[in-house]
DNA sequence: CCGGAACGTGAGAGCGCTCTCACGATGAGA
DNA sequence: TCTCATCGTGAGAGCGCTCTCACGTTCCGG
């Protein structure tokens, strides 16, 4: 298993040295550097005085022996393609949950199992007591990760909605509020026949997302017409193949709600190349705010998710988890935000 | 320091237990664990049971705490804003480090420290020993941790060839040739007056790409035009700043070459806006592939760096770094590939 | 038949830390 | 004045592992 050999000398001091310096016990040493009350005030300085002088730093591996924890907590990304490398979701949520350690002194481990193996070899890591607690990103539901955790005991949170309603902690955005959203705001500037690009039937923002473009219609009185449903897999070319489809089927149609920016990017190249003008005759609204909706041509109107923050909560309910042994599971589910941009612009009322 | 309480019982067995189960002593069953060759094939067979029946995983803790190891290395992101957030560079290369350190049973700990803060945080715990060694992104060359961390003997690779001449171990595309290929290519198309719109030039990846420009200029018996030079900060915006420089300074360009995507797609909506054909009157290529790169209007061509192989290749010089105290410092290239889309098509020869 | 190399195995120290427990000093209450 | 908490401090055990060293076998050559 030990892979590395030879390592560099490291001089760096122990607590026996700084309790030799400052003239008190290595348990007093300890006291001040884990915070403890009772250390009278001289002593403690005394005891700072000669960490500093030494420039003491506690080693983790002779802690975590003794204390049983790691104070580290794993981020688990099982996500075999594309989907989450072609937007700034990762990159976005990494930040959040670092931000979030950080300020707690945690450390994060990043796991990124890619094959069969490598899974195998992530679950024994986990559930060998190695971190604290674990963060699981998986966008698909048939992931045993978060069961397997769950019955060993390992404190974990999820992003997003379980499909299935496993009792586990999870952190979300509210996808079908931003569904809601972003249709209520194509049917408010005028549109009437709007139409969804969905994502997979089988993950949970898929769902939802449809499930808040239904809202939207019984909130606006309208009837659901499955007609103007086209499923798609989140990606450009699914976008481009359901928007064919949606042409083909409803060339009536004067607005397409697309459950991701990349779908919309592809629904915005077949419009165009159908002729048809977007805004003008065709209002297009994406989801995720991803760095190309500002630079489709026209720009592409999207619902952003508080990425960041739900690293950052995802973090807050873990630590929460770990500290009341994860008693009772929590859900957060944290609010979108629609961006208008050029390509759902209102066009005059009928 | 220590934040997380009460964990939760781990009922993990020790290497004590397995030894008296295999009817060995503990060190046989180090000897077996660690792929000693000085142990009988039935005495190891019988340890391997044991460790099976018992689900056995060795503490990383008390290892760590006697071999001064932490069979971990820490990937260390210092870039503070969104550039590398807009492309999927970032996944991609945690992805190349992710896979070959698992391979080599290494842990990846991510920091990516956001304040100053955090950045000494982050100095103290590299420093600390805490990890075996350290993975560094930081686009800049005015980044102090490369230093820091050399003078401090910790084994480091970094991502790009820093601009001052740092004795350290890096990885780094080869930007100057991607940037001769991408201008090559638009010569070889019939262009006569090929503009560039560079990095920001205090940054390897912008000097280089800008020489790789220059070379393919040379190349073709081209005199190098200043005036065909604008300076960008691979962003939208700074693409749109700096085409719309080039089309007032030298509105007789008939292709550029822009050193990121971005900036491609900044020029692409500047010249089309201004009433230019891409491919017909300008011909444009990107550089970095990104995700944007296919759907734009035309699809852009775009160099691609081998990314995931880049992250692989830290993870090499590192370990080797590690194994051989990092005598002479070393450094590899990776080999870049044009991908020809419509935005650069070939007219006819004039 | 014996000395010694070669090999497999076990005993035990010790890595740096935390934490329990005991101890002496101080102060309050009777 | 004499208890008895209270408080700050130190001694020491022990977390689970590796690794050195010593020991017992086996097997060879002389």
């Amino acid at each position: 298993m030990a892979q590395l050999e030879a390592i560099t000398a490291k001089p760096v001091a122990t607590l026996d040295e700084v309790a030799r310096v400052a003239g008190v016990s290595r348990a007093t040493v300890s006291r001040v550097v884990n915070g403890s009350p009772k250390v009278s005030p001289d002593v403690r300085r005394a005891v700072e005085k000669a960490i500093d002088r030494l420039g003491y730093v506690p080693n983790r591996a002779a802690r975590s022996l003794v204390t049983r924890r790691s104070d580290s907590i794993a981020l688990v990304i099982t996500e075999p393609t594309t989907l989450l490398f072609s937007d700034p979701f990762f990159p976005r949520l990494v930040r959040g949950v670092s931000a979030a350690l950080s300020v707690r002194d945690l450390q994060l481990v990043l796991l990124m199992p890619d094959d069969m193996d490598d899974e195998e070899r992530t679950v024994r890591y986990l559930t060998a007591g190695h971190v604290d607690g674990v963060i699981l990103v998986s966008l698909h539901g048939d992931d045993p990760l978060p069961e397997q955790l769950a019955t060993r005991h390992i404190p974990s949170v999820v992003l997003g909605r379980p499909p299935r309603g496993v009792d586990i902690d999870f952190v979300d955005a509210d996808n079908r509020d931003g569904g809601r959203r972003a249709t209520a705001h194509l049917l408010a500037n005028g549109r009437q026949r709007v139409a969804t690009i969905t994502g997979p039937r089988d993950m949970g923002a898929g769902i939802d997302r449809l499930a808040g473009y239904r809202d939207a219609l019984t909130d606006a009185g309208i009837e659901f017409d499955e007609s103007l449903v086209a499923t798609g897999d989140f990606t450009h070319p699914g976008g481009e193949a359901a928007m064919e489809r949606l042409l083909r089927d409803r060339p009536d149609i004067d607005a397409v709600f697309c459950a991701s920016d990349l779908m919309a990017a592809g629904a915005l190249g077949v419009l165009q190349a159908a002729g048809r003008r977007v805004p003008e005759d065709v209002a297009v609204v994406g989801y995720d705010d991803s760095p190309i909706a500002p630079t489709t041509r026209p720009a592409l109107s999207s619902v952003r998710q508080p990425v960041e923050e739900m690293g950052r909560e995802m973090v807050h309910l873990l630590t929460g988890n770990i500290e009341r042994h994860g008693r009772v599971p929590r859900h957060v589910v944290l609010a979108t935000e629609l961006i208008a941009r050029a390509s759902s612009a209102g066009r005059a009322m009928r």
